[in-house]
DNA sequence: CCTCTAACGGTATCGTGGTTCCGTTAGGAC
DNA sequence: GTCCTAACGGAACCACGATACCGTTAGAGG
């Protein structure tokens, strides 16, 4: 006897259900997400979301879990500027995709309102920068960035005018924009401003 | 007979309603924001609230539109770095208020899946970036910063990292986190990185 | 292959957010 | 002061999202 049943249908309804979570959150974003159009959209009953997720925030923080997992690999340039350019461009081509950006979008606002979505955002974060800070460890071994930087805080330095962008302005980040986030953020990281 | 009336008690009706949808979405966030508490809490008639804002978002943005009307002034520090700390520390302050911060917090949720609150947000961030950009210009003038620096692109780029903590990192951010986005910016700036 | 039960799905029901109706109030014009 | 009407407010009404019930399905163990 199994407790819990990870195989098979469950999954399949998990898997369609998320699916079409996202592609509703892209299409109205988070404010006009209905749980019924959810369960139709993805084939499954009605009842069934209700049951296994219950909230729309729910419903998002499993699917921000589900996107934690395949994160994306870092890449090595061989220099600082090289490894936030990188960096800059995966999160630019992310925001700016259509589907992807209004995810994001639709994730923050429930992460606005939701203790636990907020706490599902944060984690997801904190994967992705602790993934991509070895890049500034490298650059300080190199000795073009003084001991003592941030690395965290460099990577988050990086990010933070692309979400700008997209969430305030308006304007969807283009190539131009992560180049010149990760201009500054490497210019001032050499200079020190991330000590501490 | 006149077409519109702006005076008593449609002004006051207004700035009750207003106060108690600031209230409210600073204590509950823009998703469990319910017109008919607003309209209790304002101690006006429901319908009066559904007929005159009629939605959540329309609300917000209404609101919006009023914090517009109260910019703050520009101060001037005499240098660049002063200058954008004076700009970073107002935002500080204003984000790591509880009220105001989960104003903001609300507004930003709101904008982005409404389109006319979005616009709103727009124009609001708008006016005060162009508030502030002429500190960056006396920098160019003063040859501290390259002529053909980004004047507004400086003082967004200011902002970001404030904004980037309250919504994704969920961070409250303090002196020392305003000092360094100034910071930051103003090595990058003097550097050239704002230019185009 | 059979059993057992976790999980699914259709249907009926319930509650609350939103709308409509109509009488009341108050601010501007003369 | 009087009239006129824009705007307000209470109450009934409506619709739809959320829940509860219960029969059905399918996957894991023996």
């Amino acid at each position: 006897m199994a407790d819990v049943r990870p195989g098979g249908r469950t999954a399949r309804v998990r898997a369609s259900v998320l699916q079409a979570t996202g592609d509703l959150l892209a299409e109205h974003g988070f404010a006009h997400l209905d749980l019924a159009e959810v369960a139709r959209q993805a084939g499954v009953g009605r009842t069934t979301v209700y049951r296994r997720w219950g909230t729309t925030t729910a419903l998002v923080t499993d699917l921000l879990v589900d996107m934690a997992e395949q994160s994306l690999r870092r890449t090595d340039a061989g220099s600082l500027l090289g490894d936030l350019c990188g960096n800059a461009r995966l999160v630019q081509r992310t925001l700016s995709d259509p589907r992807q950006g209004a995810l994001f979008k639709a994730i923050i606002a429930a992460a606005t309102c939701d203790e636990q979505a907020a706490a599902a955002l944060r984690e997801f974060y904190r994967t992705r920068v602790a993934e991509w800070a070895p890049c500034v460890e490298l650059a300080i071994e190199r000795g073009e960035v003084p001991a003592g930087t941030d690395s965290h805080e460099v990577i988050r330095a990086v990010s933070a005018p692309l979400y700008y962008q997209l969430l305030i302005t308006g304007q969807i980040p283009g190539e131009a924009d992560a180049d010149r986030a990760a201009e500054v953020v490497c210019l001032a990281a050499r200079a020190g401003a991330f000590i501490g």
